[in-house]
RNA sequence: GGCCCGAUGGCGGAGUGGUUACGUAGAGGACUGCAAAUCCUCGCACGCCGGUUCGAUUCCGGCUCGGGCCUCCA
């Protein structure tokens, strides 16, 4: 009903009106995945906004495909901050080993990796936890206000299954399921996964509807696993869309307001989680789908590649780490993400992200003579930069431009057009400096960019290939700069060949003299 | 088989019913012993076929191509 009723658009444009005028703050419309729409953000406690991003599992590295969720979470909540709102972010860590195979079988992840690596379970878990939280750090996500690990909430999930059991589960050999049947509107999140049959998720024997799926997943007789906790059920683990219902109520509150995720997570883990969250709710079973758990799904798109999606499966994907050793600064990736919408795939090649690279060190020139120029900057307020603060600061000149840069943002996160306006306000060189830094502030607290923050020196990143030491890279910087002190060109150019050969260019009218040639 | 999405200049990537995205690459200029870096300026596009419209890259339909999910995956 309603498909040709009025539009939405009206609607949201008269609430908008209606929340404009009291306080100066744009608002802040956001794609929900449920409605597929633009909706107006409303926090469900007044001032406050509560988000939950899906994790890593921790049982390999990262690949910056991985990165682009908390790169795009990241931005949301620096957004909900810059709105002045109190931001509480959660991001889930898996440590709970998920399956190699189908949804109820199969070998553990983790535990394949520890018995792959003669580790224990727990050692590998934490390797990559920090080999994930190194590379959040790299990117300048700002960390959450809880990173839920899930091997610290199995009692909770316990409790949460038990409460749903009775109405929403029942029993299996391979242990506690949940019957997609006793809630309301399954699936509404991926559109129509209710479909039964065509399917080709594995036949378990048992099972009333083909997406039922397994909220405890009980260890097979004569089996032992490391990680393995008693429960009603036997022995066993928890299923994985019961974590992060399990983290995202206990740490934020049913209902909450934000629940990140790829995009993937759409159609199977999320409406699971949904209807978890829809048979705990005090409604139980009938309660509406956006009002059990979170109010708002956002996904991201992927990061794709000529050859296909990366996938951890096929052995060699692209680590941050790698970016790095290669000599690309990780705030280019940064860079690369925020130029393309969060919703849209996003192309990876090392071509663009050497573009995001040469872009992020214009950037920072520009943001150096500016800083150099205007001089220091008053101190931050506590918490950071809100909008309000920045036009409280803003002159004619700024105004503007900050008016454009939140239209953007608060338009779904418009991070491509907002980057253009933080250009335009850099290209305007020697004009009331003071006032461009400060809106610069404001702007980079939202992008994350480090603009006033980083010189540009430190973009020069030694690439790990690179075969000279610094210490014959310095010797024939100074034997070049006595050949050309004494005009013998012939010789200086010699060097700089000798240079190149080295993998390092000169660059004699740049203040930093030389880089490294990618 | 089911569900969904996309197709924009060399590459990446926004947006719009009638006018400029932007970045990078490229071209020209300034600077430089030369080159590079930097700065300035400039070209370059809207998959195909219909329809709606005074007018469509933008709306509708079809086609072609590409991709995603349906199995752990951001």
């Amino acid at each position: 009903a309603g498909s040709l009723s009025a539009s939405p658009a009206p609607r949201l444009d008269a609430a908008i009106s209606r929340l404009k005028s009291p306080r100066m703050t744009t608002p802040l419309k956001l794609f929900n995945s449920l409605t597929r729409q633009l909706e107006l953000f409303q926090p469900v406690h007044p001032g406050e906004a509560r988000v939950y991003t899906c994790g890593p599992t921790v049982y390999n590295y990262p690949h910056i495909g991985n990165m682009r969720a908390y790169v795009f979470a990241d931005v949301l909540g620096r957004v909900l901050s810059f709105q002045g709102l109190k931001l509480t972010h959660v991001i889930n860590i898996t440590d709970v080993g998920h399956l190699t195979d189908d949804a109820d079988a199969g070998e553990d992840k983790l535990e394949k990796a520890a018995a792959e690596r003669a580790q224990s379970i727990w050692d590998i878990a934490r390797h990559y936890t920090e080999a994930y939280w190194a590379d959040i750090k790299a990117l300048n996500i700002r960390q959450p206000a809880h990173w839920s690990i899930a091997t610290d909430y199995v009692p909770a999930m316990i409790e949460f299954a038990q409460s749903i059991a009775a109405k929403h589960c029942y029993e299996l050999d391979s242990g506690l399921y949940f019957d997609v049947s006793t809630v309301a509107d399954y699936g509404r999140l991926a559109r129509a996964a209710t479909d039964e049959g065509e399917g080709r998720i594995e036949k378990v024997e048992g099972k009333r509807n083909a997406a039922d799926f397994a909220i405890w997943r009980k260890t097979p007789a004569g089996e032992k696993r490391q990680m393995e906790w008693d429960s009603p059920w036997g022995r066993g683990a928890p299923g994985w869309h019961l974590e992060c219902s399990v983290m995202s109520g206990q740490l934020l509150g049913f209902p909450f307001d934000i629940h990140t995720g790829g995009i993937d997570h759409r159609e199977i883990h999320h409406p699971n989680e949904i209807a978890q969250n829809q048979a705990f709710c005090c409604a139980g079973s009938l309660a509406d789908p956006a009002n059990s758990g979170a109010k708002l799904w956002m996904h991201n798109n992927f990061l794709v590649e000529r050859s296909g999606k990366m996938s951890k499966s096929s052995g060699e994907f692209l680590r941050l780490q790698l970016l790095i050793d290669k000599g690309y600064h990780p705030l280019a990736y940064r860079l690369m993400c925020l130029q393309a919408h969060y919703r849209s795939e996003l192309e990876f090649s090392w071509d663009g992200l050497g573009a995001a690279l040469v872009r992020l060190k214009r950037m920072l020139i520009a943001a150096q003579a500016l800083r150099d120029q205007a001089g220091e900057l008053p101190a931050a307020p506590a918490g950071g930069w809100t909008l309000a603060e920045a036009r409280a600061q803003a002159d004619g000149i700024t105004m503007p431009l900050l008016q454009r840069f939140e239209a953007a943002i608060t338009d779904d996160l418009g991070t491509p057009v907002a980057l253009t306006v933080v250009e335009e306000l850099l290209a305007m060189k020697k004009v009331d400096a003071a006032h461009r830094l400060q809106a610069l502030a404001a702007m980079d607290a939202v992008l994350g960019l480090n603009l006033l923050v980083l010189d540009r020196a430190d973009l020069r990143l030694r690439p790990k290939a690179a075969v000279a030491d610094m210490a014959q890279v310095d010797e024939a910087l100074a034997r070049r700069k006595a050949a050309r002190a004494a005009k013998d060109f012939a010789t200086s150019d010699a060097i700089r060949d000798e240079l190149a050969a080295m993998g390092v260019e000169v660059m004699d009218g740049d203040p930093l003299g030389w880089e490294w040639k990618l």
